[in-house]
DNA sequence: CGGGCGGAGTGAAACGTTTCATACCGCCTG
DNA sequence: CAGGCGGTATGAAACGTTTCACTCCGCCCG
């Protein structure tokens, strides 16, 4: 080429400049700037057999945890020298499928993914190829594969016995009823904690509105506000913050007080939920943390032949705000 | 292989099944399915040159206005069968350059960017490889390429007008300081209606804190709530929602009713514009409308030989909510 | 009956790297 | 002076597709 040499060298140069002699060195790196030459990374790969990309599927990436999740994961994959495919299944099976096809044709080095409900047969047939796969925000069903999790049945006590011990009698669980485990473990929380403070879960509301979304919160919020008084719920847990901000949101548009009249507790603190008009008291899970651990491990499994599969669960810590905390005037008052 | 037959023929299987019989057809599915293959991206677009993937980089993951427009992208890009890989610069020149280079050597078919203050050396090397470049939410300096825009300078003006009609006097506009231009832009376009609407422009203030996010709103919120009464603007118009929340954090915490005692006005029109528990007045912009018809323009530059390039610039709309809007009850005791 | 044609499948080249065995060269050492 | 060695550079194979020219074969038609 340019520099009168052969491409092997070339390949040396871009990849062991210390075997390579300096002058001849110098010369193909002027050639390489002065034609403006880039590395084919197919060809790169196809020889090498793996590519240097790792594949990132999330529920909705409409939703902040998510992206915070798709930053902590950046921080790892990046530095190592790996691109990113961020996908979105909307919590649709048939995405998900779609994307995990794609990335398993791209020969990612691994695939961080938080599944829909039921694990897929694509998602399995990754795992078969030899393909790591982390799941995110999700337990693994068998101790053969990485997972990271949250413990959100503890998230769900924490939310209810915050409730519980402002006096809260009659709560309601506000999340879809799209079956993702991480909704029912919450749920499974709240109902042990209201069983435990109340003697029976009769007190504890189950709303399940259509998505996990603002829209959703709003939807469960107006089915609340609808109800008799006397069974109306005084506060709510949210299996997300994004319906938590619903709730609020339709709460204070029909004039109920929030937290006066109405509480709410959200979950995953996004930093929405600490911007809020009323800051909302939330469930707080290690955003960040839980990618970079995720791509840490995803990491680890493709690249150290004696990779230990692990599954850490973090705990969740409740942050308490105004949106479930009685004001100290109404205090004094009742 | 297990069916008997060349690899010629399972190519003709995969991708022009019409060629080959049927029975021969059918022998290769099953192995195929049998075998569990999955073709190999890195050699197929390394044979055909380039690959199925477009990139998408953005100044911040994190605000909603770019998920918004990355699903815009998705509608288009997936549909047409490629994969986008979506990258986050941070704003930061450093963060953009390295995500170019990557996708560079991914040989992607194209870039959709939102560029940093100034347009990067990278990119216009991209340019010059042939690598068709959309800008994003950003006026193309030259007509030699396409660009996807929104008529700041209105958007601008509609904000300010309308806190002008409403009789503000004093207003300020709340704009990161990192010369982006839509930043600018959006500055300019208050300016101007200022001046038109009140013969100088010394009513208005401009604020300029960190970052153009929820930090950087309550930073300059405080800065307002700081200054004395008489000099103390009554209106804000921020250079985004996420800012505008921000600001409206502040004032609520600091007791400062919105909108009877201070106006808010943001711009993008995010989701989480109208379900703040004080609904943000914001400029919308077309934010899925700006992905899709980006990424249907760099369709048409990598496809089509006789692609035109074209610069459409969207007029933004102002959507009015409670944030900007005098109370009934406030209109009638002053 | 022979020529030609069309459908079906084959085989090899090509894409741009990396890698590895090999060649070359000058120098040191015995 | 011969042998060997270390430091450099080379050339070719290999990665897994796609593509295209080609073969093969059966059939139709003249």
């Amino acid at each position: 080429m340019q520099a009168g040499v052969s491409v092997g060298t070339v390949s040396n140069v871009l990849n062991r400049p210390d075997v390579v002699s300096p002058p001849t060195r110098e010369r193909v790196q002027a050639a390489i700037a002065r034609l403006g030459f880039v590395r084919n990374e197919s060809a790169r790969h196809l020889r090498a057999g793996r590519s240097r990309t790792i594949g990132l599927v999330v529920l909705d990436i409409a939703n902040p945890f998510f992206t915070d999740v798709a930053r902590g994961v950046e921080d790892v994959a990046n530095p190592a020298g790996l691109a990113v495919i961020l996908c979105n299944s909307d919590d649709r099976p048939a995405k998900e499928a779609a994307h995990l096809d794609v990335l398993a044709e791209q020969r990612v080095q691994g695939v961080l993914v938080t599944p829909t409900a039921e694990l897929s047969r694509n998602l399995q047939a990754l795992r078969d190829r030899g393909t790591p796969v982390v799941l995110l925000d999700r337990r693994a069903p068998t101790p053969d594969q990485c997972a990271v999790a949250v413990d959100d049945v503890l998230g769900g006590r924490l939310a209810a016995d915050h409730l519980l011990e402002r006096g809260h009698r009659r709560i309601a669980f506000i999340g879809g009823s799209s079956g993702l485990p991480q909704v029912q473990e919450r749920h499974a929380g709240v109902a042990a904690a209201v069983r435990d403070g109340t003697g029976s879960e009769e007190s504890l509301l189950v709303l399940s509105p259509a998505t996990l979304t603002v829209a959703g919160g709003r939807e469960a919020a107006a089915q609340i506000i609808g109800m008799p008084a006397g069974r109306r719920p005084t506060a709510a847990v949210c299996a997300n913050d994004l319906m938590a901000l619903g709730v609020l949101q339709e709460m204070v548009r029909h004039g109920v007080r929030v937290p006066d009249e109405f509480a709410i507790v959200g979950y995953d603190d996004i930093d929405f939920a600490a911007a809020a008009a009323v800051p909302l008291t939330s469930v707080r899970k290690p955003r960040q943390e839980l990618g970079r651990r995720a791509a840490e491990l995803l990491l680890d499994e493709a690249g150290n032949g004696e990779h230990q599969h692990q599954q850490p669960v973090f705990e969740p810590v409740l942050v308490v705000r105004e949106s479930s905390m009685v004001r100290r005037s109404r205090t004094v008052a009742s």
